[in-house]
DNA sequence: TGCCGTACCTAATAGCTTTAGGTTTTCGCC
DNA sequence: GGCGAAAACCTAAAGCTATTAGGTACGGCA
């Protein structure tokens, strides 16, 4: 029997495959070693441990998904981009659950910095640039972007939205118009002050 | 030895503290067993297997995080509530981390019917019933906040905000303000037509 | 053609889950 | 007080997974 010829980008990749088949968390080197037609322990000479591989597939997903993100907003601006960023998020989320799901697990440092990690965090920052939001408070409105699709992609995974009244897309799209009207009129102050005053 | 007595209710309790004190996926029926001072097949008397345990971890943290909300938000309203709405979930996400974890794995159709869950979403719409939202939109806005809420936790928790400049505090807060400028001022129309047009 | 790295293998240990079936404690009841 | 049954606990065993150690053979390069 020829040998596989597998290297670590192929395994992993494997392992992203098996993980939107059959769910993360059939990611196993077993059933991994299973598919590609080798043994176990051989997959050893291309991924440090189990941890290293889910890392892998992390790693992976970030890039590819950064690369949908500049495909969508590439041309957009202000909540038309604002829409497609979010729609890549989703779309990737559905047509990658395994995928996906390995974005929700805690990621190692090197991941955090990652050169993939920081195109996606550089493109949602790209399309909060289109809003009038002063230079200090970019980085909470990203992060507030960032929490919300992925909040609500998990709420969707996670059974609490799925499949109930009303359209959950419909939700989604007004989440999209808050956001949108959030970020028009920003709520922080210009300068250093504290943002505590508030009528309620 | 004096024979444990347990029940259903001890072992997911023990599996939630161990969760929170070890992390999420050390939760092992071996381990749990050790810890309890009995052998592993003797925990099957008491739970079905090793996902019924941790569905029980998940309506156990639901009812909690339910008690903890209503205690928050009483005698509140508007930013008010919703900063107490926001910050019980957060205080229990970093009190019990683990148990905080089990809420974001999928939920079985009973548990997304469950009380428990009903008591959360009832509490947050409580405190949404504080702004001007037409009755039709509320939901809407329910999603909206319970996925802006988990998605900034689960960033922190995943690393992707966490021990990062500037302070994630200020970001949680900026979001809480964000989001209440967004309720105040919905955007989505009073009658049944579609809010796709909006100038960019 | 021979040699070396490396892709792959076999073998073995150890931990976890789950099922089957046996023992003992506890508790209601006469 | 003792009897009987339910339930709490146990031992034994099978099957899966991860991981390490050390051996074999294939491919390319001199």
């Amino acid at each position: 029997m020829a040998r596989a010829n597998l290297t670590s980008a192929a395994v992993i990749a494997a392992a992203a495959d098996l993980a939107d088949r059959d769910g993360f968390d059939t990611i196993t080197l077993s059933a991994l070693a299973r598919g590609l037609g080798v043994q176990t322990a051989s997959l050893y000479s291309h991924v440090r441990d189990r941890s290293a591989l889910v890392e892998g597939v992390h790693r992976l997903a970030l890039g590819e998904l950064a690369d949908r993100i500049a495909l969508a907003i590439g041309g957009r601006a202000g909540h038309d981009a604002l829409t497609a960023l979010a729609g890549a998020h989703r779309d990737y989320a559905r047509e990658f659950p395994g995928r996906w799901t390995a974005l929700q697990r805690p990621a190692t440092e090197a991941t955090v910095r990652s050169e993939a990690a920081g195109r996606v965090a550089g493109l949602t920052l790209a399309v909060l640039r289109g809003y009038p939001l002063p230079e200090s408070e970019l980085v909470h409105a990203v992060r507030l972007l960032a929490a919300t699709v992925n909040g609500f992609l998990a709420l969707q995974a996670n059974g609490s939205i799925a499949h109930r009244e009303p359209d959950p897309d419909l939700s989604w799209r007004r989440a999209l118009d808050a956001l949108d009207v959030a970020f028009r009129s920003w709520p922080a102050p210009a300068a250093g002050s504290s943002p505590a005053e508030r009528k309620s």
